[in-house]
DNA sequence: CGAAAATTTTAATCCGGATTAAAATTAGCG
DNA sequence: CGCTAATTTTAATCCGGATTAAAATTTTCG
């Protein structure tokens, strides 16, 4: 079988999944230069080179890990969206579905520290999803404003402070579930907080 | 002359500042694996050589850069903490120097996200500091809870909250005075208003 | 069981960029 | 002007880790 996602197995999928977790625990960690293949392989009881089973290259590994984040986050934001609400709980409602993801089983989401060392195609397609996620969330302060929920305030920088803030998590964050549970708690509650009327 | 700083000349100084600032603007925007000595050089009209005549390489690079980081951080914390005020003044001042380091004269500060590819005395040397810096600004919280000008929070996640914010800047902030103006304007007004009472 | 497909390993190769050494150029200064 | 130190370049070397190819092992399933 090719290591295209074509005709691929639960079992390969499977693999592949805790393959892009373990890239992301050792990129977030040890940093992108700083995390040789032989290190994710290990990590799976695998030797440096079956990797490529699964993926292209190191290329590829931090692409599909940095999908992998875009698409964590922009089902967040979709599900508080279908929740329904005002502009702030929906704001809310999205932190905190965050936050979890990334303090929680979601496992760890790669930071996007390393988006130009990509292929020019993926660079490209990493970045248009970060700016579409932006744009999203910055909707939803909008809304939010308009509804009267969120006071009135520069939706882009507001959106820059708030997703940095989230980002970041990954730098401190290690795995404690006691400072899960601190972060889950003060996080949505303190970003939300300078947004009331 | 060695390279050592020891009877360092006012030009060598100099020119050793500014290589400082553009291996930053390369690390922030390149990525570290994605940055060549040569990248860094040519930005200072030089090759990739002579690089070596200021430094003893390029880990030695990142960890002057994030020395120079700390040191900013800490110099506006300092001087925030010496122009006194209440708790929430403090902070608030303190965030808006910061910020303004991001967005102004200072120049590119590193995104420290290399800090595992450092030797070990470096690394612990640069978290050493964070901590340090983390720890201060917490007690700034503190003290503004007590003096009643913040309202009671868990200043250990608050502070990552805020920290993540501030130091995510350089991943969108690109020069551009007029969003620097946006930016100092709207970080520290946003940021404080969530730490009202 | 046994053959074909899937998975992993072993053992090279390969390569870009860091690093070094020595030579060349430039700058300060008596 | 000529000497010395400072600065930069040219031209190797060097090396770790990515990548590849082929072989070995394991799994699947008739």
């Amino acid at each position: 079988m090719t290591s295209a996602n074509s005709g691929a197995t639960r079992a390969f999928d499977d693999k592949r999944e805790r393959l892009l977790r373990a890239a992301a625990r050792c990129f977030n960690e040890k940093g992108y230069s700083g995390t040789s293949l032989k290190d994710v392989a290990i990590q799976l009881g695998l030797t440096d080179a079956a990797i490529y089973y699964y993926i292209a290259g190191k290329q590829e590994l931090v692409y599909q890990c940095y999908m992998r984040a875009a698409d964590i986050g922009q089902r967040m934001l979709d599900q508080a969206i279908d929740e329904g609400g005002t502009g702030f709980d929906v704001a809310r409602r999205y932190l905190e579905l965050h936050v979890a993801a990334h303090c929680g089983d979601e496992g760890p989401i790669a930071i996007m520290s390393e988006i130009p060392s990509l292929t020019p195609e993926h660079r490209e397609e990493i970045l248009a999803r970060s700016r579409v996620h932006s744009r999203n969330f910055e909707a939803v302060l909008r809304r939010g404003i308009d509804d009267g929920s969120l006071t009135d305030c520069d939706v882009r920088m507001t959106g820059n402070a708030i997703m940095g803030a989230v980002n970041w998590i990954p730098k401190w964050f290690h795995g404690d579930p006691a400072v899960a549970k601190d972060a889950v708690r003060t996080f949505p509650e303190y970003l939300m907080r300078g947004l009331k009327p």
